[in-house]
DNA sequence: CACAACTTTCAGTAATTCCTGAAATTTGGA
DNA sequence: TCCAAATTTCAGGAATTACTGAAAGTTGTG
């Protein structure tokens, strides 16, 4: 591995991440070089920098495409593919959440619905599926609030992150809101009422 | 493995989804027993449930200790130890998301900010620096505001996650209600204020 | 203290996952 | 169409991870 020790660091460090979230080590390897890449690079480059076979590059790049990962490039007068990251790590982000949400997430909601409609045939079965409930509200909720959340622009997310546990106090300014402007039929009471009816 | 078929597919689902996110799939398995089990299993139960040996199981619950998922038991008269799920499957999750935090996200917080400190030497090192930069600040940011959201009780949780993407709206209100309110000096326009500075 | 009940450790084996080189396939251009 | 460049597939070997039984360790009780 010929790489400047920053990356090297960079590119190891995700590597052992990737492993540890169920993401083969070699893929999350070239993930980060290509993360860190100030150009495209076809699978020669990455097999070089990374010391890996051209077939395990392609089986690599070949996962994280499936993953939608990465965008392809072509140079003029060059025949090779070339990969990249999104510039934007936002987006990144989004695409991960989103690519486990289809794979793992949603085929645990339909099992867990399924279970649900059975007939419980014991005092057990009868425990074991309102645990199951408990579990299908859980993951129904933050996935409904993911599928939302992604649906913001980065800047009024970041804006909503950095406010933090100030959104429980907006909660409560809400409230306030929609007492002092009782009567009065603004936007911002008819919003605040239809929020606070479903919370 | 002798278990009622609800239970069961419950179990084996869990095992192979623990597997794709890095976690054992016995271990996995386990916890599902312990999740959906009406009263507290010991070891043996366990072992006999899942067909595992004993051993296994004892590594396997001593893992889940570790990720202080598990709650421990001791019965009048017996002086094995009985193991459960947390009733509070919300407390659940957030263990498993704090305990993801301290061992994987906050080492590579570090590893992240000790690679900005050092002094690129080539166009590339800053590139790649800028790129380390933006995954920090992204992860810094998820993570704090993980930590506020962990502080809240589920009933706020549950209400802020149903809103979704009327947070966006909430915004929005808060914004009006800062600017037909300004001059006057309430709680909530205090708090209104705060809040835009740091968007 | 001695013993039995229970739990943990650990070395060896089994199972799974990963990686490679060779061969097959695809693709763009002459 | 043919060729060479590029990519993918895949069977087999390498590496890692998981599991087991046997042995050692711990703990409560008579």
């Amino acid at each position: 591995m010929n790489l400047a020790p920053l990356t090297q660091r960079f590119v190891l460090h995700f590597g052992e991440m990737g492993s540890r979230w169920g993401i083969n080590r070699t893929v999350g390897q070239i993930y980060a070089l290509l993360y860190v890449s100030p150009r495209a690079l076809n699978a020669d480059d990455i097999g070089e920098a990374l010391a890996f076979s051209r077939s395990n590059v392609s089986m690599g790049l070949k996962e994280l495409q499936s993953w939608n990962l990465v965008r392809l490039q072509h140079l003029p007068g060059d025949r090779r593919e070339y990969f990249q990251a999104p510039e934007d790590v936002w987006m990144i982000f989004r695409t991960l959440a989103e690519e486990r949400r289809k794979r793992e997430i949603d085929p645990t909601l339909s099992m867990l619905r399924e279970a649900l409609m059975e007939q419980p045939s014991t005092e057990d079965d009868i425990h074991a599926q309102a645990r199951m409930k408990q579990m299908h509200d859980l993951v129904e909720l933050m996935t409904g609030w993911l599928a939302e959340v992604q649906k913001m622009d980065s800047a009024t997310l970041v804006s909503l992150m950095k406010m933090g546990a100030k959104v429980q106090k907006l909660l409560e300014i809400k409230d306030k809101v929609k007492a002092s402007f009782s009567g009065r039929s603004t936007e911002s009471s008819a919003i605040a009422n239809k929020t606070t009816e479903e919370s």
